[in-house]
DNA sequence: TTGTATGCGTTATCAG
DNA sequence: CTGATAACGCATACAA
């Protein structure tokens, strides 16, 4: 057997019998273009009788356009996974498919991938803030492909890309405030230097809440600090701040974390929730089958994919379009609230 | 500022004084074709100028080929994700990239997927078994398309799709040795009906497994039996076993509703390992960073990744090539053996 | 070593 | 309503 090259729409119009324009035209159910009944049905039949398929390819350059989106992760893990997952979805409805790159740890990758887009010619661009440098940014919008930036905190101001930031800080803070009602005599951050901007919002939460708490001038104030989870003798120091203090209260980098930690600290003997309160951060499935159950902070996916489709839709639609140009800083910027799960590591 | 139309290769070819072909054979680095190195130098200077990048477009259609390579996933959990993640790093070296896509319970959608990746006209494509009927599976091939299923167990053999599957009949029947030697008096298989054909091999390996038992012929030939994690009552039922027959093995469908009953379990009072030892399957970070740690039943990525890639290039090489036609059925269906990581869940 | 011409499969325009 | 025909941007024989 022959590698039968797929039959075009040449191929489809001489079958059918009409021209290759009419072809195209039924294929694309252009509502503009009237069409005879019966010439609808005479292709159609001749596209199952050949078994023709649309080459994507050449329709988008003839066309001009792509309906293909591209998404750029640091790396596939549970929560961009699902951010991903759900932006496939949405983005389905509207008629563009969706292609995820991740880039390990290797920026090199990234640039490679993003290249990659670039060549496809993507309509547009969904990118985590850590999965690109500022000026590249830049350039890409200036080359006039959409771009929509998530958990790009810190960027600078005047980056014509949408950006749909989860409000981690927030919610660190609100978790202080909740570790010290449930009681938490001493309570510490334990993040990850090793994922600085990450970190770094979480950080700037856990002092906000640290000064309300200080503002709200309870005698019995809390003692506060950070700790690292790389650092060396993580361990021992946390216990020994349980000796010292009593209930100590854990915010800690994310649940994977958290996880890791709860199971060390039940290992070494300590009690959780009476000697230990331990939040976690992204509402993974980690957090919710744990025993004893862990409190976490919940990212919502979807409300976040949606605004991140929303403001990309908005940036396909006005493209040349001058009249929306003028559009606020703050609707560029969307902040996404994240809510507290408490479960029962944090019980009184 | 005006939508300036990317530049092409026209546009290089004139600013470098030269001609479009002369610009196509440097940007394609033609071995065949010898080259000045004037010109080249010349053709990249007006390329960095120009920030021209190539229309991967036109390029894939012209060519007839588009270096772009498909997978079809049943659903984004930590497993597939990682094997995507690994075959996206292999084929990536090969000068391929990969668009994966998944269905999560949803047929229609995964059809809509597949018809996509079609018209994308991918030169190859890697499914899941779950994700796709063995009719479409063999439509596809019909019309020219390689494909390499993993996972797909039970599969009609005269398919003339590569396929490498994980061998996780045998690695549940060595799961139920390890449970009887590590003193399990009886041993139950956890499963999970809603997954149909997943759930089947792990039931054919127990059954293996308990078969083996027998063949040993110990005197304390242990007490066996399948459970179903959607059974109502299905927590009770095991506290009864527990209380009835003392140490009891459990090997559970996946570590994700392993590692949810070990929790329930704890929960309830008993003692794990002590009174009951669990494997689970998949060897995710849950099993590795609960407490107790959680022996499972590891799945080699990389190692199947690589068989997969081997299989999908050996099929890119030979398209058309009659020579390696004759391809046994052994070399198209390859078993990836799995190993069991054990861990404190199932100590003595 | 470089330039020219043709084809890739569609879309879209514009006469019939 | 239908049918030629010119793009779309690039690759590739083949000619120079």
């Amino acid at each position: 057997m022959v590698k039968k090259k797929s039959p075009t729409i040449v191929d489809v119009a001489r079958k059918a019998g009409v021209s290759i324009g009419t072809v195209s035209n039924v294929l694309n159910r252009r509502s503009d273009v009237p069409m005879a009944e019966d010439t609808v049905l005479k292709v159609n039949e001749a596209i199952r009788l050949l078994g023709y398929r649309r080459n994507a390819i050449a329709a988008n350059l003839s066309r001009q356009k792509t309906y293909e989106l591209g998404m750029l992760l640091p790396r596939y893990d549970e929560y961009f996974v699902k951010f991903a997952g759900e932006v496939e979805q949405i983005v389905l409805e509207k008629g563009y498919h969706l292609s995820v790159f991740s880039a390990p740890e290797k920026p090199e990758l990234g640039r490679r991938h993003l290249e990659l887009l670039l060549q496809r010619r993507v309509d547009g661009l969904f990118c985590h803030g850590l999965a690109m440098p500022p000026d590249t940014a830049e350039a890409i919008i200036r080359e006039g492909t959409p771009l929509v930036l998530f958990n790009a905190w810190g960027w600078p101001d005047d980056i014509d890309a949408g950006r749909v930031n989860l409000d981690v800080a927030t919610a660190c803070a609100d978790a202080v405030l909740l570790l010290h009602a449930r009681g938490c005599r001493s309570i510490y951050y334990l993040g990850n230097r090793m994922a600085a901007a990450t970190d770094e919002q979480r950080m700037i939460g856990f002092a906000e809440g640290v000064r309300r708490l200080e503002q709200l001038g309870e005698g019995e104030c809390a003692e506060t600090g950070v700790i690292d989870v790389g650092q060396k003798g993580c361990l021992q120091e946390l216990q020994r701040l349980i000796a010292e203090h009593g209930p100590l209260g854990l915010l800690v980098f994310d649940d994977f974390n958290a996880f890791s930690y709860m199971s060390k600290l039940l290992e070494a003997g300590c009690r959780i929730p009476e000697q230990v309160k331990i939040v976690g951060i992204n509402n993974t499935s980690m957090s919710r089958l744990s025993y004893p159950s862990m409190t976490s902070i919940a990212t919502p996916y979807k409300l976040q994919a949606e605004a991140a489709v929303r403001m990309m839709m908005a940036r396909l639609g006005a493209a040349g379009d001058e009249s929306a140009e003028e559009e606020s800083a703050a609707s560029r910027i969307v902040q996404i609230p994240l809510t507290i799960i408490e479960r029962k590591s944090t019980e009184r």
